[in-house]
DNA sequence: GCATGTGAAAATCTTCACAGCA
DNA sequence: TGCTGTGAAGATTTTCACATGC
């Protein structure tokens, strides 16, 4: 809305656009100290300012990438993440054909070269190799100083606490849609 | 668990598993009838069935894919669709080149052939084409009779009400990370 | 007049404690 | 003795109604 030139939104358009009741638009908003005008509505650059504050997206995040094989080729290729404020700033591998190569500008590192990570001040990774490297992979990155990890190795995978661990497995996804479909 | 050998498994387990209390792993499966044996704990077999069943995972699935790109071949080639009892039967694209070639035993059809899908009894889809593609490509599954979406690009997609989607946008995922992570 | 922000009411969810069964 | 299942208490979330500001 921003993007085209909208000023402002009221809590009953958001509602309408999200499904949801214009009510709890506003009690969520005010829970944050409510940055609407009465009257009007809410002044859409200042929302998404607010909102990406609030979710911590208010800075640019560097993240690196784990594993360039065909499900990272995609994740390297994908534009989506500059939405964000993210930068895939490093790739790694294993595999001494792909170390050296050159991506989208990235060049493909050792993953042992994972620990040069801290110096660069990098606190997101995105793992896509094995399943049965993704435990070890995650214990590099921690060690590494990576504070948050995107896993979408289809396995539990243990870090300390401090750390921040989402997994994202497709089939698991798929598997929702069945209990909200009708019988058929 | 159950593939382990094991026969029966606490609230308590569990719980510990899931990093929660015991007590919400009870209630929660009492409101579903309860199935544990007081004394012993739930039979893990049996456990699993009624929560497939809970979940209507209880009956396998046939999906589609359409969009044979990079990420749709990442999807064809994903092994963990079976765990849930889902089978990728058939794949589409509008790339006269792709269409006919053999993949995975799938031989990629042309997605004027997606009308074929109601005569196939095929009621899940999953979208993995240009985002500029992705609504019509979801009005035609919805045409031929598809009840849930799985839709890998990143736009909303509107369908009608009994038809649901979930939407997977991977910058989005990444995104949820700053906000549990200490401040850098 | 119109839309936000917010106390209060209603609904829901979580936690607890313990009766009852193996 | 050990663990489930559940009513009741406690906490949280959602809904509502309206006072307040533009």
């Amino acid at each position: 809305m921003s993007e085209q030139g909208q000023q402002s939104v009221s809590s009953r358009n958001l509602a309408d656009f999200l499904g949801i009741n214009p009510w709890q638009i506003r009690k969520d908003f005010s829970y944050f100290g409510g940055f609407g005008t009465p009257g009007v509505g809410y002044n859409t650059e200042k929302l998404i300012k607010q909102i990406n504050k609030i979710l911590k997206l208010d800075v640019a995040h560097k993240a690196v990438l784990v594993g360039v094989g065909n499900l990272g080729s995609v994740v390297l290729a994908y534009p989506g993440f500059k939405i964000y404020g993210f930068d895939i700033v490093a790739a790694f591998d294993t595999d001494p054909k792909k170390i050296g190569r050159k991506v989208k500008n990235i060049t493909i590192e050792d993953v042992s070269n994972l620990q040069t990570l801290k110096k660069r001040k990098i606190s997101l990774a995105i793992i896509a190799v094995p399943s049965d490297a993704a435990q070890q992979t995650a214990d590099a990155l921690v060690e590494a100083g990576v504070k948050g990890i995107l896993n979408f190795s289809p396995c539990y995978i243990t870090v300390p606490k401090k750390v921040k661990v989402t997994t994202i497995d497709i089939a698991m996804d798929l598997a929702r849609l069945p209990y909200y479909m009708p019988a058929s």
